[in-house]
DNA sequence: CCAGACGTTGTT
DNA sequence: GTCTGG
DNA sequence: CCAGACGTTGTT
DNA sequence: GTCTGG
């Protein structure tokens, strides 16, 4: 699955990569954890590719208090089409959510996480469904992150993984337009693992508390 | 009809 | 064991 | 996702 | 909001 994942590249790197069109006020992350404020890709009321503030851990706007309810940090991409939690948004309102690597664990002496990242480098561009939720405090924008069977690299040390969107699907992913679930089912599929590569970092990593540099780097598993 | 649920993951 | 907070 | 808390009363 | 269970 995906819960734990890097946002490091340069405002300028990310902004070239994914095409979007307004400032993004960044500080590099190495640790977000669900329930943070984070940027993610959608488009503003023109079609512009855009950066927007969401909070990670979905909240559907039908929801009148949201304590009562899960805010599920994932949605299986297989059943998100039709399930009540995620259907809307999977088919009118589909994000990017920007990330140069995840974390998974692996259960050994304890818990041991794993980088996963793309091998030439290149931000990543995972598959993910925004709401917008009436709170008391005004609108609360939020997102959760499509998951999928893990290809045969990562199904060495988790069985899910993120949905990545192809950048050549990146435009048909954000579009509003496209509502056909045949046509979205065909862009959520495992991403090939001859483009990724996975080690193992520091448990540090375990603790959102921490959230520097030093956790990406590979150590002894 | 109304009331209540609406999620994923990993682990057992 | 289960919930909350980050 | 993992880490850390998990409680009430009365007093300051 | 919409579906399921009773």
């Amino acid at each position: 699955m995906c819960g734990r994942y890097t946002l490091h590249g340069s405002p300028a790197a990310l902004k070239a990569h994914f095409g979007t069109t307004n400032e993004l006020d960044l500080k590099p992350r190495f640790n977000i954890a669900p329930s943070q404020t984070v940027p993610v890709i959608g488009l503003d009321a023109t079609g512009n590719r855009v950066f927007i503030e969401a909070r990670w851990g979905l909240i559907p706007s039908w929801v009148k208090d949201s304590a009562e309810l899960q805010q599920p940090i994932n949605a299986k991409a297989e059943t998100a089409a039709i399930k009540p939690m995620f259907r809307h948004a999977y088919r009118k309102s589909r994000i990017l959510v920007p990330a140069d690597g995840f974390y998974e664990w692996v259960v050994k002496n304890g818990k041991q996480p794993y980088l996963i990242r793309l091998k030439d480098n290149e931000p990543m561009g995972m598959g993910g469904l925004l709401e917008h939720w009436q709170g008391p405090e005004g609108e609360v924008k939020t997102f959760t992150i499509l998951t999928i069977n893990a290809n045969p690299l990562m199904a060495k040390i988790h069985e899910r993984m993120p949905v990545i969107i192809r950048p050549e699907h990146y435009g048909s992913w954000l579009d509003k337009g496209l509502t056909d679930v045949i046509k979205i089912q065909e862009m959520v599929q495992p991403y090939p693992e001859r483009f990724m590569e996975a080690y193992p970092v520091s448990r540090a990593v375990n603790s959102p508390a921490h959230d520097s540099k030093e956790l990406i780097e590979a150590v002894e598993g």
